[in-house]
DNA sequence: GTCTATATATTGATAGAC
DNA sequence: GTCTATCAATATATAGAC
């Protein structure tokens, strides 16, 4: 028994890594194997011993994104109340404005990118999206509204927006601006009630 | 004097008008010039009298998208107050809705692709976004609203978050159903004072 | 499991006849 | 102005030695 293990585990995760940052940066169509294997300090023909082809990689990298959401939004259910997490939605978004000034947003921009392809491919990204509605969903339906699904829309709707435009413009306070009038419209809904 | 410049007009419209829907429908990256100059049906080494490069087929495309939302642009000023001129603005977006959901905005799709360039084409998109946000801009100054500028980023953010999330999840009700927000949050803030 | 060398295909772009 | 043929570069993927 070698070190296999250990040297696949990590090789894997540093090409699905440099993948991801890749993917973000210069997008998927102009990310090129030998930029990852190069990134990920990995010689070319190797990449292929972990993913039989570059498809692969892609899925790879959209479970790795699925993951890190389902991470982020359980760190949101740590608050007590539906309105206090949808606040820290807000919050959270508002940190990486820079990041997404730079370079869109990774989960968004996965999406867009890969509805241009007709291989299959078109939908896989999609659960980036359905993640993020379906748990403000929950909080919005905690809070007593019927309209639920059309709010969870609007606030995931503002965050992508709010990322697209401040990419294009590349101003990342275009993002921190749209999280606080996401926040203000949150408590204003919250006050029409009592709290959940 | 030969139909030259009929010629050349119309294969160069022809031109554009194919590699505006192909970008928009597979992406710059995955549209390749043979893909033009096909459906274009003009031979692929005649698309290099018309343009010394891809890239100035994507400007090309970009300044078509630029002039048409001009134009549509001065259709919405013909409503007489501002508070009907946002609200005809979301309107026009609800009826691309089946379109949107099908390819995405075309203009915000171009801004996330060119956006990954690194070759001084970045930003070249980025005035498909201006051109909207500086109209919102307008009107919610009409409006006498403070923060404006902020309005117009919501606006038009709204918009781009719903095309996003209607082409991932490939559901045009989410447009649909996003311009209906939009038009009430823009009516609730006309009624706030009177009208403009 | 790892890595070099290379096959195969595609693409942006050019040369040059007409 | 138009179009065929083709170049040169790049990219995915594979073969096969180690």
């Amino acid at each position: 028994m070698t070190n296999s293990v250990i040297a696949r585990a990590g090789k894997r995760e540093r090409l699905v890594a440099s993948a991801r940052e890749l993917f973000h940066h210069q997008g998927v169509e102009r990310t090129t194997l030998a930029d990852i294997a190069h990134a990920a300090e990995v010689p070319l023909g190797n990449v292929y011993y972990y993913f039989k082809a570059k498809d692969d990689i892609i899925r790879a990298v959209i479970d790795a994104q699925a993951e890190e959401i389902r991470t982020r939004l359980r760190a949101l259910d740590q608050h007590p109340t539906a309105p206090e997490r949808l606040v820290a939605f807000t919050h959270q978004f508002a940190q990486q404005a820079d990041m997404v000034a730079s370079h869109g947003c990774p989960h968004g921009g996965l999406c867009a990118q890969l509805d241009k392809r007709r291989d299959g491919m078109e939908k896989a990204a999609s659960v980036l999206m359905s993640l993020q509605i379906d748990w403000a969903y929950e909080q919005f339906r905690l809070l007593g509204r019927e309209d639920a699904q059309s709010l969870a829309m609007t606030l995931v709707a503002g965050y992508q927006g709010a990322a697209l435009l401040a990419n294009a413009l590349q101003d990342p306070t275009v993002v921190t601006d749209q999280a606080r009038q996401l926040r203000l419209w949150i408590e204003h809904l919250a006050d029409e009630r009592g709290d959940a």
